[in-house]
RNA sequence: GGGCGAUUAGCUCAGUGGUAGAGCACUGCCUUCACACGGCAGGGGUCGCAAGUUCGAACCUUGCAUCGCCCA
């Protein structure tokens, strides 16, 4: 006997471990069938899971076990990325916080090797947590963006080598000097997409720079209301920043070329206070007449557009700063003319010291207190500077044509198409993308530089040095690769690539991959880029962007905003199930997820519902048939259920099959709750409980089908309860048949039988009709009545005589008869064609059942009235489809007669 | 500023030209022999606003408003 409830707690954990020793993760190397194969997005090896990966890798899971059942060889890529930044400051912060020697003080290879410690033995948590989630990923296969240590050879090292050497050679990889985004915690560069955009309180200072030569002009001067009343005589020129300090390095200022109130001055030079240097006004587009003074000064090695415009007036950038944001010493300081008591300064200590030298020279005009947009590094928190630096770089322009002409020409597809848009708008913008990072932990670049001055790019030391030739003293770069570098390379780097492997040629190209749309730049873009550089082919047919998961409220869960919910906690309290149904029926395409408890805890009762459908089957001894011949099943309520199935099969198959998760989970919701549970097993109780054996059996035998082809249609969302129930409900099944994962998905072989249909959606017509009647018109629950079908045919007095059961049952009737005319006492209404009376008149109050019947006839005659007025309208008549018309026509016949029906039940309660 | 999207019941959302829907919440009744993590029955919406196209618009077009996200 099964208890009265799942105990997810106790069922997930064994039943996922005995899925797992069974081998039934692995692909099942039938070559003959079609291969299915999907790469995990890798999961950050210091990550923890949370909500996006929860729904991430529900999606999988639920594409990949209803691939799997479909009988294709399916392979589902696990593995984790090793995240350079983020593991480098875990293992940093450990050593802090342990009073250890510093990372520099340990030295490279000792730091290296603690956090391969580390990576073995705390790194991958979020593995035993996505198997929690009841992913039926193939973990023998799990893999690392750096491969296996002991293992120095292996190919994940080798295939990043070979990419950047081959890449090098073909001039898509590069050195050059560039600004890049620089962290001076990690003192490393990063990726745009690294640097968080923060609005934060912030101040422009208005500076005045005294002009050179004696020069001065004539400023306007505004009133209150911004009227211009006249001018004054300047020898300045006001900029303002938000960066004083950087005025350290400015190289000019500009303004714009139509601006009229500094027309004169272009040509013209300030002199730029505490450094003394003679700086050119400059006319450029790039400087906003709206925006402040409209002049604006332009310090090329520490702001992007003050880059570009000093390369356009042919500054030379004059770099001020240090890896650590201090104020440079020696040559660039000389170079810059900084004075000896701010070199050295730290970036915010010489702000504020510039801002006091401005002040004291009565050249600070205005401190405006406004919000200003701050790069932040999202590992490290603090200001990014963009700053100066040899770096390499991957000619992504080039690369990413291929690419771009890929999605063109349908080979890569996006679900939904418009995430099309976004790929394109950024594939058509793409920067050069910077690869070099200066970490230890990450893939060393294969570059070596020579005393000789120039580079040697190899796959190892000696080949570099044969390039070199003997007497070259070389020496490996610093630095390490992006983590994305070796991301990139994943749908066929984990698939045993460079070498040749019978992996590479079942499942490359994968079929799907599953992601959030932030992604869409770090990881599509390049796995693009790089699956067609050296696969010749895409990476994956279809690119599915799912939704993000927010909070109740709409916002995006984060840890300062304290909303975060964790789905380990969800898991523990409702179940992996709940939280995965929840997750499907939620992921609707462009739609974001807004995640409650409550709607874990509703799709936790549906697993209940479930549970206790299974309950129902086995007390009534409805088993396991196995197969059923539908041109056998005779009673109308099993044909009935039996296309019901049919059609949600049909439903969800097509659902899943186009990415339309919620569309899937909902059809299975409603057939086995509305269909299933609301009706069906109300509906052969009469027949199990009953006399007629061959109905018996046949009921048996059809509610123990349908419940086992529900379990395989709802497994890929909610897969332990239906295997635990798979094999709860037949004992020993799972030893001859292998478990429900593994079984095949329904195709079946039933067709609707539209007059069983009928004749059950009569019953539940009728049902429903005499329960809305009693409970408007407050007759007791408990009482039982009498039911007249008045001047029933002989269909409906069959169906009658068929159903009468149940009837009682349900509808709670005493008995049921066939009058000529409504009975005296009765309370009448219409079902179907026909009249039903019940004899409730002596129970219940008059008035309510005559508002009640004036509410519906009046609601009639409102639908007959627009309905007459349309088929009226000519041009209706003679423009619409005849269908439509038809339809319309047949609507009045039908509300008319039924209306007729009414006004002779509300005749008949006149007289009461 | 550019792009994408949203606006339908109290809440979360389906619904892409033909009678406005679901889940949750709410109200009433019911502890009936699968399930109170339940059953039954109800109430509740001029589909953001305006104009247009059309016989007909929640749906198509345009404009506006509000909100969200991404990029600059």
């Amino acid at each position: 006997m099964l208890d009265q409830r799942f105990d997810p707690a106790e069922a997930e954990t064994r039943l996922y471990k005995a899925w797992e020793n069974r081998g039934c993760f692995k692909p099942s190397g039938d070559t003959s069938a079609q291969a299915y194969s999907i790469v995990i997005p890798p999961p950050n090896v210091t990550g923890v899971l949370h909500m996006g990966h929860a729904l991430n890798n529900t999606l999988q899971d639920v594409l990949v076990r209803f691939e799997r059942m479909r009988g294709k060889n399916v392979l589902w890529q696990a593995g984790t990325d090793h995240a350079g930044i983020a593991t480098q400051m875990v293992v940093e912060r450990q050593l802090a916080e342990a009073g250890n020697e510093s990372r520099r003080e340990m030295g490279r290879d000792a730091f290296v090797d603690r956090v391969w410690a580390w990576k073995e033995e705390s790194g991958g948590a979020i593995v035993g947590q996505l198997k929690r989630l009841g992913a039926s990923c193939d973990w023998s296969r799990l893999a690392f963006t750096m491969g296996d240590r002991a293992e120095p050879d292996n190919n994940m090292m080798r295939a990043v080598t070979k990419v950047f050497v081959e890449l090098y050679k073909k001039g898509l990889i590069y050195r050059d000097k560039r600004l890049v985004n620089w962290d001076p915690h990690f003192q490393t560069a990063i990726s745009d997409l690294e640097v968080d955009q923060r609005e934060v309180n912030g101040h422009y200072w208005h500076l005045r720079y005294p002009l050179a030569d004696g020069v001065t002009y004539e400023h306007p001067v505004k009133d209150e209301d911004g009227n211009v009343t006249g001018t004054e005589t300047r020898d300045y020129i006001v900029v303002a920043t938000s960066r004083p300090e950087t005025m350290l390095g400015d190289t000019g200022v500009a303004v714009h070329p139509e601006d009229e109130r500094y027309a004169g001055l272009i040509g013209m030079f300030v002199e730029l206070p505490i450094v003394g240097r003679r700086v050119p006004i400059i006319a450029d587009d790039y400087a906003n007449p709206e925006k402040g003074s409209g002049a604006v000064k332009i310090t090329p090695a520490h702001d992007f557009n003050d880059f570009e415009v000093g390369k356009r007036a042919g500054h030379t950038p004059l770099n001020i700063l240090n890896a650590t944001a201090h104020i440079v010493d020696g040559d660039d300081a000389d170079a810059a003319g900084i004075p000896a008591d701010y070199r050295g300064l730290d970036r915010f200590d010489a702000r504020k010291k510039v801002v006091e030298a401005f002040e004291g020279l009565e050249l600070l005009q205005e401190i405006e207190n406004l919000k200003i947009e701050q790069p932040f590094g999202d590992r490290s928190n603090v200001v990014i500077e963009p700053w100066m630096t040899d770096q390499w770089y991957v000619d992504a322009k080039t690369m990413a044509q291929p690419a771009i002409a890929a999605v063109k020409e349908g080979k890569t597809r996006f679900v939904p198409e418009n995430w099309e848009k976004t790929y394109y708008n950024w594939m058509d913008n793409i920067q050069p993308w910077c690869v070099s990072r200066q970490l230890w932990w990450g893939h060393r670049i294969p570059a070596w530089f020579g005393d000789d001055g120039k580079i040697y790019v190899a796959y190892s030391e000696e080949e570099a040095q044969k390039q070199a030739g003997r007497g070259v003293k070389l020496k490996q770069d610093e630095d390490v690769l992006d983590t994305w570098f070796s991301s990139a390379l994943w749908p066929f780097s984990t698939m045993g690539w460079p070498d040749k492997t019978p992996e590479l040629d079942a499942f490359y190209p994968t079929a799907t991959l599953v992601t959030a749309f932030d992604i869409i730049f770090f990881w599509v873009a390049r796995m693009m880029m790089m699956g067609i550089e050296f696969m010749g082919e895409v990476p994956f047919k279809d690119v599915y962007i799912h939704a993000l998961v927010l909070d109740e409220k709409g916002q995006k869960m984060s840890k300062s905003k304290g909303n975060v919910m964790d789905p380990l906690e969800l898991v523990n309290e409702y179940g992996a199930d709940a939280l995965r149904f929840t997750m499907g029926r939620m992921a609707g395409q462009g739609r974001n997820i807004r995640l409650s408890k409550q709607a874990v805890e509703s799709n936790r009762n549906f697993a209940t519902k479930l549970w206790n459908a299974a309950r129902f089957a086995e007390m009534n001894e409805c088993g396991a048939p196995g197969e059923i011949d539908f041109a056998k099943v005779t009673s109308p309520v099993n044909r009935w259920v039996l296309g019901e199935l049919a059609a949600c099969e049909a439903e969800a198959t097509k659902a899943i099959a186009e990415y339309r998760f919620n569309d899937a989970a909902g059809a299975l919701y409603k057939f086995i709750w509305n269909v299933l549970c609301d009706w069906y097993l109300e509906l052969i109780k009469p027949l199990l409980m009953g006399m007629d054996d061959t109905a018996k059996q046949e009921t048996r035998a059809v509610c123990g089908y349908v419940l086992d082809e529900s379990l395989k249609l709802l497994h890929p969302f909610m897969p332990f309860v239906t295997e635990e129930l798979w094999e709860r409900r037949a004992a020993g099944r799972v030893d001859e048949q292998g478990f429900l994962m593994l079984q095949s998905w329904p195709e079946y072989d039933i067709a609707r039988d539209a007059e069983a249909d009928d004749e059950i959606q009569w019953v539940i017509d009728l049902i429903t009709e005499v329960r809305s009647l009693r409970n408007d018109l407050g007759v007791p629950a408990g009482s039982k009545i009498p039911l007249s079908l008045v001047k029933a045919g002989p269909v409906v007095e069959d169906r009658a005589y068929r159903h009468e059961d149940i009837l009682k049952r349900i509808a709670r009737l005493e008995d049921i008869v066939v009058s000529e005319s409504v009975p005296d006492g009765a309370v009448s209404t219409v079902v179907g064609e026909t009249v039903v009376a019940l004899g409730i008149a002596d129970q219940i109050d008059v008035d309510e059942a005559r508002k009640r019947l004036d509410k519906e006839i009046g609601q009639l005659d409102k639908d007959i009235v627009s309905t007459e007025k349309k088929l009226g309208n000519e041009a209706f008549v003679s423009k619409a489809p005849p269908e439509i018309v038809e339809e319309n026509r047949e609507r009045i016949v039908d509300w008319t007669g039924r209306r007729e029906k009414l006004k002779a039940a509300r005749k008949s309660l006149e007289d009461l």
